[in-house]
RNA sequence: GGGCCAAUAGCUCAAUCAGGUUGAGCGCCACUCUGAUAAGGUGGAGGCUCUCGGUUCAAAUCCGAGUUGGCCCA
């Protein structure tokens, strides 16, 4: 334990019996540290192709989860792959650290209510505040990342609350305002009344509530009646302007009765029923009947004109307008306050209508309220119904469950008011962005050609402005007591300003924030320029990270070189958000989109399919995971999901999956170490190539299949198929090194003595594993590194990821072989199935097995392997029927093709295949099928050789079972399992081998040691077989002699065994320890 | 309410683009093997391919309508 920390453990060095994730990692973090590993890696690169990677950068409230720890570990995969080709990959990460959410968080720490308590604390301490929190969570992230070994730059993360990341939005924004594309404008916006901030289209949340719904009577001026209109927000009926009908829809006047009193109501023809019932009228007569357009002009009154005195009186107020927005529902009629909603502002703008809006920011009517002055909006509903039916206005007031929208961060109800925003207008350049999308290439594509393209298509201006403290200022200056866009000025650097504002600033120690900047004014000649008191939208922050991150323009010297991002990851959410927002931004400011590939990832949804929530509580925590089962499993499971745009479920049992892969990777890495250790094995003068010639056809096949790994991964790899790359991987080493080769190999590694043999199958592992664990350190950096440093020694780098990738060497590279012996394992396969079927196990030969090749190559691979395969399946004959012969003895069936029966038959395919398939035959002719098959049908059917293959039909005595690779049938291995003598005894000896061997083990008996064997037997011809291999027993037992055995004195081993119903007796003791034994 | 994506064995997913008797891994059960392997091998059970229509000789696959889940938009 207290050995001094070696830099890198010994070639071939003890290594942990079995996989220990948690130690091992533990390790590698302390082994990274000693030698410098990351920076070393990245340094290994400096002179490479520059790969420019842009971090998505997280929002700093809340840990890491399991779509963000997806999403790094995607973007750690590529990093590091894109490395081992040889790239010097920008791998700044990035962090999002300003906006509302944190405001939010921070009021709710300090118990804050609204702004007022904010001004009261001071714009200065709570800025403050903000900071400490966002610096305080970003730790938090940066911890979790490294915690599963994610390789980026955390020394130095962006920051969008530094002064030179906010100079970057300053300057991109700058380029806007250039282009022309900045305005301020009146718009109506979604506000959040405890915020009292705008707050974007696409940070409202809709959740289902129980709203008024009231049904209101507008009273004609000109004629007798009234027009109905429906709304959910009595609120907004102060302001109301004017009544919206389609002109092109059918409307009529009804007279209703309730009561005995009868009047004149307006409303869609559609819309009769529904609107006569809400109002519970008793009876009714449709009086006329006109189309929207004849009632243009119409006008009536305000049904709350005297509560509010300022109501809109204006030439044109308060009369019937055609707008799109109209559709037979409700009542056909709508009422429409262009101060709030914004098809109603928008249709307000175009009939030249002033905006009345008597709703403050904080959602409380202002004086222009009248009699509602001072009170909330929602709060003043009850008395506006209350007002209404005094007014005799309402037809009927009742509730409604709708969805409505809500504040993404506080839940508080959003309201719609119209204020003074500033856009930037990208609807003026809705062509250019449209183009500019199209020169992105993403992974997958349709999120590009449909999502993407329709959101760009449909998106409106940018809100960029926020009236709140915690952002990057707007650096816009306007003339004093003016805020509107002329004469403004827009300041694009920390230099620019320094030079430009009156007060004495130092641009290299400057903090950008509000509470700094708002004191600066700028005079020009004798007119003196605040700045707005507008923050950014947090989303603008995050659209400049392509030149942020390299923090352009203050440092102008990676921008020419690696500008556009090569590369962003991040998942489909962003489609709204970060891919958008970039694509806004570097087409206002730069003219293109600021980014050649993304890679468009999902969500992570619980094991059952659905999002993780908090409220559900069915969170998993990354760190639960990593404490399961260890960093190295949790990434190979997130990596072995399709990255491409579906969502991921997180399952436990796949987690476990990965584990046991990763198990048998770590077997078969310390298998041949204790040998390589023994025989002194030195992998840089034992080259592969140096002992070329002494490999065998399992060597020479498991580098064919290194080689066809290597090219399939680099081929996924590169199409962002990470999953397929990993699949392709773990079958190699799971399917074809554990299971094939090293079963394989173990005689050979097991021989005392030197042999070509065993040093062409050292040279040939060794090559393997330090290849496979190359492919697999971009995926599982702990393991590979550990199982490397333990290869390599002093004749590797110091760690597995500065290797490169590695190359197919075209040498190695044997298809044919690779068939070759995929056909034998088929085969073999078959064979076991046919032995198991005749009740022989592997462990007794067999006198013969025979092939029957369905065509000419599998014939070809056995008649080179055969030898090979009579090994694997004991066998001491291995006889190859031709595709042209047949083997007598057999019966056959025929087996339909339906894709040939279908055409040629039509309807009655099904029913002459059940026929084909049910026929058979002594001969595999067509003539003799076709009689069989017509028995069997209704109608004679004609069948051709296309139409099936024939199969074999086992005769007694021997088992048959057919084999193929990929689904198609190749041929039939027939076990012949009849016993003779010799056979018997061959049996009877190994049944007798294995159980020593047990009883070794049992005594727990080191495998050089020598030992004494009774072998009693109670079968006098069973005994005499086993007699005759006794030479056979002794060197396998490692036993000198047969002789009586006294257990109690020798420190022996007793025991009674049934051997297919012999009673047979062991004994077995230690000859060293025969003295000494108490 | 609209757009996009998904739905196949108990679980995770292939097969869908170019229609032809649904597959793999894991899990489960039985048997078996065991000088790297809490491993390996063989067999088995387990599917109205989400539902309903349509096209076709033939649909998991193509088309239409719906259901459920996810993302986005209103």
């Amino acid at each position: 334990m207290s050995e001094p920390v070696t830099t890198r453990m010994s070639r071939f060095g003890e290594v942990d019996d079995q996989y220990d994730p948690h130690a091992l990692e533990e390790r590698v973090f302390e082994y990274w540290d000693e030698v410098d590993a990351y920076e070393q890696t990245k340094q290994h690169r400096a002179d490479g192709e520059s790969y420019f990677f842009v971090d998505g950068p997280p929002y700093t409230s809340g840990a890491a989860h399991m779509g963000t720890t997806w999403n790094k570990s995607l973007k750690d995969v590529y990093i590091r792959f894109l490395r081992m080709q040889g790239y010097d990959v920008t791998d700044r990460p990035g962090y999002d650290m300003h906006g509302l959410p944190i405001e939010t968080k921070v009021e709710e720490q300090l118990g804050f209510e609204n702004k007022k308590d904010i001004e009261e604390f001071g714009e200065e301490n709570f800025i403050q505040e903000c900071k400490d929190y966002a610096d305080e969570q970003l730790e938090g992230l940066q911890e979790d990342f490294k915690s599963f070994g994610v390789w980026m730059d955390w020394d130095d993360p962006y920051k969008t609350v530094e002064p030179e990341y906010m100079e970057a939005a300053w300057w991109g924004f700058s380029k806007a305002a250039e282009r022309g594309l900045v305005e301020q404008g009146h718009r109506s916006i979604s506000q959040c009344p405890r915020c009292e901030t705008a707050i974007a289209n696409n940070e409202v949340e809709y959740e289902d509530v129980e709203d008024p719904s009231i049904y209101v009577k507008f009273d004609l001026a000109d004629r007798e009646g009234s027009l109905v209109v429906w709304t959910t927000t009595p609120w907004t009926i102060p302001a109301n302007t004017f009544v919206a009908v389609d002109a092109d829809l059918e409307y009529v006047g009804v007279r209703a009765e309730k009561d005995g009193e009868e009047e004149i109501l307006y409303v869609a023809e559609a819309c009769v029923e529904g609107v006569l019932s809400e109002g519970r009228y008793d009876d009714y007569e449709i009086v006329e009947e006109l189309s929207g357009e004849e009632m243009l002009g119409w006008s009536y009154d305000h049904p709350l004109a005297e509560k509010v005195p300022a109501h809109p009186d204006h030439d044109g107020a308060h009369e019937v307008y055609d707008a799109d927005y109209v559709e037979a529902d409700r009542t056909g009629l709508v009422h429409s306050a262009p101060g709030h909603g914004e098809e109603d502002f928008e249709r307000g703008r175009e009939l030249g209508f002033p905006v009345f809006c008597p709703v403050g920011s904080d959602g409380v009517y202002t004086e222009e309220g009248g009699k509602y002055e001072g009170q909330f909006v929602k709060d003043a509903d009850e008395e506006i119904i209350a007002d209404l039916e005094a007014a005799g206005a309402m037809l009927s007031a009742g509730t409604v469950s709708h969805s409505y929208g809500h504040c993404w961060r506080c839940d508080t109800g959003i309201i719609q008011i119209v204020t003074d925003q500033w856009f930037i207008t990208i609807t003026d350049v809705k062509d250019e962005l449209l183009e500019n999308v199209e020169d992105s290439q993403w992974y997958p594509q349709w999120a590009r050609d449909n999502r993407f393209h329709d959101f760009v298509e449909d998106a409106p201006d940018w809100n960029v402005s926020r009236q709140r403290y915690w952002g990057i200022p707007i650096p816009i200056w306007t003339p004093e007591g003016r805020d509107d866009d002329e004469d403004m000025l827009v300041v694009s650097t920390r230099e620019e300003l320094a030079e430009r504002v009156d007060q004495d600033v130092d641009p290299e120690t400057i903090d950008l924030h509000k509470d700094t900047v708002d004191e600066l004014t700028i005079t020009d000649g004798d007119t003196t320029y605040t700045r707005i008191p507008d923050v950014f939208d947090v989303w603008l922050d995050s659209s400049v990270a392509s030149w942020g991150t390299l923090n352009f323009p203050e440092d102008q010297s990676r921008f020419d070189e690696l500008w556009p991002a090569d590369l962003i990851i991040e998942a489909h959410d962003q489609t709204r958000g970060w891919f958008w927002s970039q694509l806004g931004m570097g087409t206002t400011a730069m003219g293109e989109v600021p980014y050649e590939r993304v890679l468009m990832h999902g969500w992570a949804l619980d094991e059952d399919g659905r999002k993780m929530s908090k409220s559900v509580g069915n969170i998993v925590q990354p760190g639960e995971a990593i404490e399961r089962h260890g960093a190295d499993v949790m990434r190979l499971f997130l990596l072995s999901v399709n990255p491409q745009g579906d969502d991921m479920r997180f399952s436990w049992d796949e987690l476990r999956n990965m584990e046991n892969s990763l198990r048998t990777l770590w077997n078969v890495f310390r298998f041949p170490l204790p040998y390589m250790r023994l025989d002194g094995f030195d992998p840089s003068e034992t080259t592969l190539e140096e002992v070329d010639d002494d490999l065998e056809l399992v060597d020479e096949w498991v580098l064919a299949r290194l080689q066809s790994t290597k090219e399939a991964m680099t081929e996924e790899l590169e199409a962002f198929r990470q999953d397929r790359a990993l699949d392709a991987l773990l079958e190699f080493v799971v399917e074809d090194v554990s299971r094939f080769y090293i079963q394989a190999v173990r005689e050979r590694m097991w021989e005392e003595s030197d042999s070509s043999s065993k040093t062409a199958a050292y040279a040939t592992i060794y090559r393997v594993l330090r290849e496979t664990v190359t492919l697999l350190a971009p995926y599982a950096p702990f393991v590979a590194e550990e199982i490397y440093g333990t290869l390599t020694d002093e004749d590797g780098h110091d760690t597995v990821h500065m290797e490169d990738w590695p190359a197919v060497d075209d040498y190695w590279v044997d298809e044919q072989l690779e068939e070759d012996v995929a056909f034998l394992r088929a085969i073999e396969e078959a064979g076991a199935n046919a032995r198991q079927q005749a009740g022989r196990k592997l462990r007794w030969p067999v006198p013969r097995v025979v092939v029957a090749a369905d065509d000419d190559r599998v014939a070809a691979a056995v008649e080179r392997h055969s030898d090979l395969l009579a090994d694997r399946l004991n066998a001491r004959e291995v006889e190859l029927v031709d595709p042209d012969e047949r083997w007598g003895e057999l019966n056959y069936s025929a087996e339909a093709d339906m894709s040939v029966l279908g055409p040629a038959f039509g309807g009655r395919a099904g029913e002459v295949m059940t026929a084909l398939n049910e026929a058979r035959i002594d001969d595999p002719t067509l003539e003799s099928l076709e009689a069989a098959a017509n028995e069997l049908l209704d109608e004679p059917a004609e069948i051709t050789d296309e139409m099936v293959s024939f199969v074999t039909e086992t005769p007694e005595g021997v088992a048959g079972t057919a084999f193929g690779t990929d689904g198609d049938d190749r041929g039939v291995v027939y076990v012949d399992a009849s016993l003779t003598d010799d056979i018997e005894s061959e049996g009877y000896a190994r049944e007798v081998i294995r159980r020593v061997q047990e009883m070794r083990k049992e005594l727990d008996l080191d495998v050089e040691e020598r030992i004494a064997l009774e072998l009693s037997v109670d079968d006098d011809r069973v005994a005499s077989l086993i007699e005759a291999r006794e030479g056979l027993i002794l060197e396998e037992v490692r036993a000198d002699e047969f002789s009586t055995v006294d257990v109690d004195e020798q420190g022996g081993h007793r025991k009674e065994w049934e051997v297919e119903g012999v009673d047979v007796e062991l004994a077995i003791a230690p000859l060293s320890a025969t003295s000494d034994a108490v």
